[in-house]
RNA sequence: GCGCCUGUAGCUCAGUAGGAUAGAGCAACGGACUUCUAAUCCGUGUGUCAGGGGUUCGAAUCCUCUCAGGCGCGCCA
């Protein structure tokens, strides 16, 4: 469907460009003084410098041509050249007649979809998943959800930390502990054990354990990067203790991601381009691009404007090994050999920007990919806490996720209101909930490139800007359907008061606010806009009492706007990755 | 040292093709419940948009300098 924004603008711009002026300047927005009128165009103003005429004189011109049309209900020149615009009732409530009846509200699919792929994960194999992943994991689900909804073909990849040195450090550590097992036996040819010798959370304990040790002690950290190397050259022992380490951490991982409404396509991790890595390191030295440097194998990438030097793309480290940006480098290889996108989408932290630069520049230079595939590098802040410096535990340790989303679910169920109806297994639910969504839409409503502070008292208020409130509403909606038949054929008649139509005009919206959302990567739009639209449902829940009504008409058309309202904020909370119970 | 990001109300944050009087939430105070879930709604106040300079009819928004904070700058990811 058409947004309703679209069709004012191409009205107004037809009759720019009838007048003689650029359709350009026939720009037409939503109204930032609402006292005012519903959209205003502010292009009258702009042209006046092009045609040298005083902007009130243009605004003048076009309102001549502006006035009858039919779908305007008022429109008036303020000011300097601003031309407001009130649109009618009737066309406000055709098009939220069609949105009801939309399945998509509105939103068109697109004609051209891209295949976009989103890699927003990064968990690291053996070790819990903590708060440091909990941006990278609901920035880029709801990117992924948005985008999906538009109509796009978009693959979400956990990308897996399961191919660098950390490997080789919890393999040495398992090998200091257990060095009888057969996976470090250099000449045991038998099958090896299907279980894997570690439980995840000795898995756990084990990492932090070796990486401690290898951070203190010079021998271990040679152990640590001997064994990486050998892992990555193929050892038939260490291969087989690989595939335990990461069997058992993902299916931890997959139940962790899950407890976040979290769904990643592929699973793929670091480790899977490594059957790539072989043919690409080939092309890239028979095609010249690399060169030696202090005895490692590097890319220059550096270009003449840059304003400070960017480092050289490493291919291969000193001792031969592969690193990051190797395996970056690789998995766009893999990703264009298996899914030919156009476009890859990283939700990194963005102190990993330089990085990414330089894996960019180098598969743009080296021709790996084409030049039309678009790299989009989406670089999330730090989570603070109340203190401004970065969340940690009370006791100044990093906070696994698990205990984060615990800690909020709790705090969630000491403000749910006492209701013996409840069994304690919905009440755990609806907690899960009521916490998630206090949780994502707190994260999901800042920017994303900007640090942000947690604040758990704040974000799971049922108070003012948050998910709980958004929650509330929604819940408030389904008990009035539950009490009334829908009857979904009948028509929402025009609004009988200021707050009907407002909210009328928030809802016809939607449309618009996903693609903007979609466009500028910015889920905090969406959560600007179900606030909003919760917010007039409120006003509007508080001045009609919809089940008493008399008239049956109006009743109807009342009760399909509260349908169409529920549906607006679930699908938005959906974009968001937030769900909403039944009752709370 | 070089580079990037950030600085908006007491607090937490929105606010880009440059536009009218810079907006929300929280906190504070006052009002509205024989409820369709008051977990709501209504009302009241709040600003050198870090600072200086510039471009423009018009700047939180564009340019420039200064200050403050955060981050990054080849063999970790």
């Amino acid at each position: 469907m058409k947004k309703v924004i679209d069709k004012i603008n191409d009205l107004v711009k037809d009759k720019f460009e009838k007048c003689g002026y650029d359709r350009k300047y026939g720009f037409v927005t939503v109204s930032n003084r609402p006292d005012l009128c519903q959209f205003q165009c502010n292009g009258a103003l702009a042209a006046a410098k092009e045609y040298k005429k005083s902007p009130r004189d243009i605004a003048n011109d076009v309102f001549g041509e502006l006035k009858d049309i039919e779908i305007f209900q008022d429109i008036s020149i303020a000011g300097p050249g601003f031309i407001n615009i009130n649109i009618t009732d009737e066309f406000l409530t055709n098009y939220i007649n069609d949105m009801y009846g939309d399945k998509k509200l509105g939103t068109s699919e697109n004609e051209d979809p891209m295949t976009i792929m989103i890699d927003y994960g990064g968990a690291n194999v053996a070790k819990p998943l903590h708060v440091g992943h909990l941006r990278a994991a609901i920035i880029g689900e709801s990117i992924k959800r948005i985008s999906r909804y538009l109509g796009h073909k978009v693959i979400g990849d956990v990308h897996l930390g399961d191919w660098g040195l950390q490997i080789g450090m919890v393999i040495s550590e398992v090998k200091r502990r257990n060095p009888d097992l057969p996976y470090f036996d250099e000449n045991f040819n038998g099958e090896y054990p299907e279980k894997a010798p570690f439980t995840i959370d000795e898995l756990e304990e084990i990492y932090p354990a070796a990486s401690k040790l290898a951070k203190s002690n010079e021998d271990a950290m040679k152990e640590a990067r001997e064994a990486t190397s050998k892992l990555q050259k193929g050892h038939r022992g260490y291969l087989a203790l690989w595939k335990h380490i990461l069997n058992v951490s993902v299916a931890d991982l997959k139940k962790n991601y899950g407890d976040l409404n979290v769904e990643f396509d592929l699973w793929k991790g670091e480790s899977d381009c490594r059957h790539y890595l072989d043919e690409m390191i080939t092309y890239l030295k028979d095609n010249n691009y690399t060169e030696e440097s202090e005895g490692a194998l590097v890319i220059d990438v550096a270009k003449e404007d840059d304003k400070q030097p960017i480092p050289p793309f490493m291919v291969l480290k000193s001792d031969g090994a592969t690193l990051y940006s190797t395996t970056d480098l690789a998995t766009i290889w893999e990703r264009v050999n298996d899914y030919d996108p156009n476009e890859i989408i990283y939700v990194v932290d963005k102190r990993q920007g330089l990085h990414f630069e330089q894996v960019f520049r180098c598969a743009k230079k080296t021709k790996i990919v084409n030049e039309d595939l678009k790299f989009d590098f989406i670089g999330f802040g730090t989570m603070n806490g109340k203190d401004g410096k970065p969340f940690k535990t009370r006791e100044g340790g990093v906070m696994r996720l698990r205990d984060l989303i615990d800690i909020i679910k709790d705090n969630v169920k000491d403000k749910l209101r006492n209701n013996d109806s409840f069994t304690a297994e919905e009440m755990d639910e609806i907690a899960r909930k009521v916490g998630l969504s206090a949780l994502k839409f707190g994260d999901l409503s800042n920017q994303v490139t900007k640090d942000y502070v947690f604040d758990m008292d704040k974000f799971s208020s049922f108070e003012g800007k948050t998910g709980p409130y958004i929650l509330y509403t929604v819940v408030r909606i389904k008990s009035i359907l539950r009490k009334v038949d829908v009857d979904k054929t009948s028509n929402i008649i025009n609004p009988h008061s200021d707050i009907e139509r407002d909210l009328m005009l928030s809802l016809s919206k939607f449309n618009e606010v996903v693609e903007s959302a979609f466009i500028d990567k910015a889920p905090n739009k969406m959560c600007e806009y179900i606030y909003e639209v919760a917010n007039q449902f409120n006003k509007f829940y508080h001045n009609n009492k919809m089940i008493t009504e008399e008239n049956m008409e109006k009743k109807m058309s009342w009760i399909n706007l509260s349908n169409l309202t529920k549906d607006v904020l679930e699908t938005g909370l959906d974009l968001l990755g937030i769900e909403a119970p039944d009752r709370m």
